[in-house]
DNA sequence: ACCTGAACACCGTTCAAGT
DNA sequence: ACCTGAACACCGTTCAAGT
């Protein structure tokens, strides 16, 4: 009998933190983080939700966790190319990042300790652009300036009431239906701008992400 | 009897999707978004959480209309300005009612429906670009690096392990608590971004906005 | 038309009990 | 050392019943 149960336990992988965290990230991608609860995780593990608690000292920490998981996805910059494409580049892969895990973002705000991999990330950015030569002042303007846009950037991106992968037809009918509820010319310049862009055949929002990114890697340059 | 109940329910303010809404911002500002339920804030104005769902058709409508609120509250362009002025002045109003109401940004990212007051947002910063002579897609650009960058720079400032408005003091502190635990040379450019800024006596990290800002409106003004 | 009380199907978390 | 079951104090929301 103890044998047996001994056996069961053996069949399934044993839990550990990392299994917890990596279970609940593809939980959060796929139902939303409003979905995700100890409950549910645990079923999906095959335990019951108070086995979590043996690894996770409390959701907030396994939030925490995630976090880290999500920011240890980012490509670091490469440390041989010059600042700006080592810049250009990691700005790309975190977008990528956090659509890939849209809860992510919206966790930031509330998360007080960042764990190792974000310590990781961070002290490698900065490395890169005070190894290129940039004073700690300017290091730390065009840090604050690359990781606002991009946070910023890719949370109206998510924002927005289409999908970005979706294809152009969505888009063209989701901004035609909005337009539609109001009473003509009460915003003239968002209907003005839907129908020029947002209902245009291959329209995407996220091609303007490295518009705007240049134009900032310009600005940097120009102010070194 | 009926009369009695009659007159105490006419002691109270009539109970109206605008009260409730101003209550529950009051709420998530004071003890957090986490912290808010219909229980709660049916307690707060002298009525069962179930009276709630006559003005609200649930708790995501109720979350669309607070954020709408909020918006409301960011400052429209001014339209006699030229532009650089308008969007500077936009750029802070918004950062600072960001900032007073710590939990709205990270609900942006999952609100499907715009209320009014972000529409009408959106359309007059689109038209105070336009009738400034930007073209359809200059103003797309322009608008969604400016936004990108005041929602993303309000988050990371929100996500600092210390609050902006507290001394210089506890930054210092934190600073110090939080390089403490690592190996010394673990993370030698966060140390050295640590002792040469955050642990200065008036740091505050706030103070990159406008740097940032100008940096972008420089940018904006180049490409036109 | 608006408010209420009870009920339902959930939550996160603690704790004593098991192995 | 790790897992469990029951329990506690909560949630959002529905619905029939009141006024």
């Amino acid at each position: 009998m103890a044998l047996r149960a001994k056996r069961a336990a053996k069949r399934r992988a044993a839990l550990t933190r990392g299994r917890i965290l990596r279970a609940a990230i593809t939980l959060a991608d796929r139902d939303g983080i409003e979905s995700l609860s100890m409950r549910k995780l645990g079923t999906k593990l095959g335990v019951e939700a108070m086995s979590l608690y043996n690894h996770c000292r409390n959701k907030v920490d396994m939030l925490d966790g995630m976090v880290d998981i999500v920011f240890g996805e980012i490509d670091l910059p490469a440390n041989g190319a010059d600042w700006q494409t080592a810049m250009r580049k990691r700005a790309i892969s975190a977008r990528q990042v956090l659509l890939r895990h849209p809860w992510a973002i919206g966790l930031m705000e509330s998360r007080a300790t960042p764990g190792p991999a974000t310590l990781r990330h961070h002290d490698s950015v900065l490395g890169s652009l005070r190894t290129a030569g940039f004073s700690v002042d300017m290091a730390a303007h065009a840090y604050s300036i690359l990781d606002g846009y991009i946070y910023g950037f890719t949370l109206t991106e998510l924002a927005l009431p289409f999908s970005t992968s979706e294809g152009a037809p969505a888009v063209a009918e989701m901004a035609g239906t909005i337009m539609e509820g109001f009473r003509p010319g009460q915003y003239p310049h968002l209907a003005e701008m839907a129908v020029d862009r947002a209902m245009k055949p291959d329209y995407k929002y996220g091609d303007e992400f490295e518009y705007g990114l240049d134009l900032i890697l310009d600005g940097i340059e120009r102010a070194l």
